[in-house]
DNA sequence: CAAGTAGCTTGCAAAATGCAAGTGAAAATG
DNA sequence: CATTTTCACTTGCATTTTGCAAGCTACTTG
């Protein structure tokens, strides 16, 4: 279930491997609330601001542990909530998602001039920091 | 027609403005083209490998172009054809796509292995070098 | 043990996508 | 200079994806 062959790609290109996973209008915004608010369950990713659909947050979260980006765990002191985290390969799109946000902040009206603006300052600076975060959050999770 | 108003944001977050002008499962590919195959034409990304249908081509075309991202010209040499360049707009996604590409070529097996160690090698040179040809490229258009 | 709560699923309508076959204007060809 | 080709699309229709509201089931809480 979790290791559903994907059909095939449309092409080899990198760029395409990394639409094909990522191009779509939700799968991003649940990886930011994973890195930037620290979202751990379903009911937060329902929560965020822009307003998923229940079904189709399933179904993404579902890719997106198929593709490896995300894992699941039992909560182990609730038994009907599951942990979402970040895999590697999930923390791994920091810069991805730092670009996109620079882009956006250097070309629309947007809110959270805060973080464009942390972003400016040092990207690599903020992405070693998620690394670390993710780092602590893993272990300390694994350690319970 | 070309500026068809957008009704509005599903949020003011940088992440989902991004999002929502490219999050989509061929707009990188198209902006793809343009920057690294130098693809001008409505045929030209037609051909591209991923085989976008005519109809949907059209409209992402008119999307980019709606947001800045692209911009049209009429070929001087031959009435029928439209030429399509990037906008600045468009060339500051030089970032995100090579971000893109370089998470790709670290998780998936992709092609194009070249263009990814020239990214791995020096990003920023990359960059510029994309920067350059388009501040070239678009000199040229104009002085003809 | 009744009343939540978390994480889904289901059914159905609406929108987006994809395919094949046009269309009209402008070039190239004979 | 009439005919064929090319180019950038559009149209009609089937299929797929998305979105909304309403369940449902296994837990947990009071």
């Amino acid at each position: 279930m979790a290791n559903k062959r994907q059909p095939k790609r449309r092409s080899g290109c990198p760029l395409n491997a990394s639409v094909e996973m990522l191009g779509d209008r939700w799968s991003l915004l649940i990886i930011r609330d994973m890195m930037l608010l620290g979202s751990h369950t379903f009911k937060e990713f329902l929560a965020s601001y822009e307003g998923i659909a229940s079904n189709i947050l399933a179904d993404r979260l579902r890719r997106l542990e198929a593709y490896g980006i995300i894992r699941t765990e039992q909560d182990p002191a609730d038994g009907r909530k599951l942990i979402y985290e970040l895999a590697p390969k999930g923390i791994d799109l920091a810069p991805v998602l730092t670009e996109m946000v620079l882009w956006a902040g250097r070309h629309e009206k947007t809110e959270n001039q805060a973080l464009i603006r942390i972003m400016q300052k040092d990207k690599q600076k903020f992405i070693a920091e998620i690394r670390r975060r993710w780092a602590y959050e893993t272990a300390s999770s694994k350690s319970k």
